[in-house]
Parts: structure tokens; sequence; C-alpha cells
DNA sequence: GAGTCTCA
DNA sequence: CTAC
């Protein structure tokens, strides 16, 4: 039996140490950084009520004419949407004609420094999708391809109920890894790992105290 | 499978 | 062919 270790503590309060026993390599150009957004997290989830505030929740419809089981909102200079003509990236909010909210700096931060961390310096969104799980919600496998720049990564930040993430690859029919994201994750993938395929399990019942019967991601990208 | 878009 |  190994001699029990003494718990981590955290020498720089207000700070997420930058090393988790959860960190993990999902493929090149792919990092799990566990945890890394938990001190934020309550002060990132005041930010998003207050998005949500104005430019409201939404399920958004597919070119095929479903209602997609996620709630989604924006912020940022550009927002990602879907409907009946499809994908892409609007300047506007289509339910309100209003710009998106601006990306609050907290959230430009904390995108840059853990693209950073992750290998890839100088990153600076220009739009957070905001999507909001609850528990029956899934994302089927789908690549982020709605972007002009594929060199630019892409930061995806787990708040609130845990979720089982999937990680497949650059083909559809690409073997698919079942990665546990918890409260606080990030994840950053790019270069070789950019357009890899992924998608979220329909989310189980839970609750959490800062979300209630929620996830909240929020995915970072330079769109244009 | 249906409905939509691809491809400037 | 598919962020249904």
């Amino acid at each position: 039996m190994p001699p029990p270790r003494p718990p981590p503590t955290d020498p720089l309060p207000g700070l997420d140490l930058e090393s988790d026993a959860r960190d993990r390599v999902l493929g090149p150009g792919a990092l799990l950084l566990a945890g890394r957004a938990r001190t934020q997290a309550p002060d990132l989830l005041a930010l998003v009520a207050a998005i949500a505030d104005a430019a409201p929740f939404r399920h958004m419809s597919t070119a095929g004419g479903r209602t997609m089981s996620v709630a989604m909102t924006n912020c940022g200079a550009l927002g990602w949407i879907s409907d009946s003509r499809g994908y892409r990236y609007t300047t506007r909010d289509p339910l309100t004609g209003a710009p998106w909210p601006a990306m609050p700096d907290a959230f430009s931060a904390l995108a840059a420094h853990t693209a950073a961390e992750a290998g890839y310096p100088g990153f600076t969104p220009d739009a957070c999708l905001i999507n909001r799980y609850e528990p029956g919600t899934r994302l089927t496998l789908h690549q982020d391809r709605n972007e002009r720049d594929f060199d630019q990564p892409i930061v995806s930040v787990s708040l609130g109920l845990p979720a089982v993430f999937l990680w497949g690859g650059p083909a559809r029919a690409d073997p698919v890894r079942r990665v546990p994201l918890e409260h606080g994750d990030v994840v950053v993938w790019g270069g070789p790992a950019r357009l890899v395929h992924h998608g979220i399990n329909p989310l189980p019942e839970g609750s959490h105290p800062l979300t209630g019967r929620a996830r909240l991601n929020l995915t970072f990208r330079r769109a244009g």
C-alpha cells in the first residue's frame, strides 16, 4: 500500500491550479484541462444570466425542419445560428434584431488563457456560443466548420451538471471515445484536431448547486 | 427519412 | 448529407 498523500492545497486563491489529476490528452492538438474554470464559475454564470436577459435562450431549428434539444444563445461580435436555411454566423440576434451582447472580458480572458495553456497562444475569440442542456438534451456527433480560419482553436467550458463528451475523429465513422466532463472543465482543440467530430450524450437527470437541473457550455471560436 | 443546401 |  502506498502511503496516503496529503490533499493538495491551492497556493493562489482565485486562480485554478494549472494541473489536475484529470488532465488528459484527447489526441494530437486536443487537451482536457480539468477544473480550470471552477473558481470563476459563479462569475461566469452571472454573466450568462445577464446575456440571456438580452438574448434569450431558444431552441433553434435545423435545415431538416427539426428543433434542436439544446437551448442556445450567443455573445460576441458573431453568433452561431441554425435555421431552415442552414448553419451560419450572424452579427445580430434574429430573435430581437439587436447585435449579440458583447463578450465579457472574463470570457475572452479565460478563453485566451486556457488556449495558451493548451499550446495555442494569441487566441482572440469573436464568438461565444452558449448551450444550455437539461436532462435528456443531447448534441449528436458533428464538426465545427462554419468558421473562416481553421487554424484557430476551439475552447469549450463546462458548467453545472456533468456530461459525457463524445470525441471522434476527422471522419464521421471514426471510433468515438467517451470523456466525462465535470463542472469547471475546459476542453481545447485545434491544429490536427480542429475538425474532429464531437458531441454530447443525453444529459442524465441531476441537480447542481450553481445551475440546478442544467449544464451550461461556453464554446469560444474565432468565426470571422 | 425528409428537407435543405452544396458550388464559387 | 445531417449540430435533426
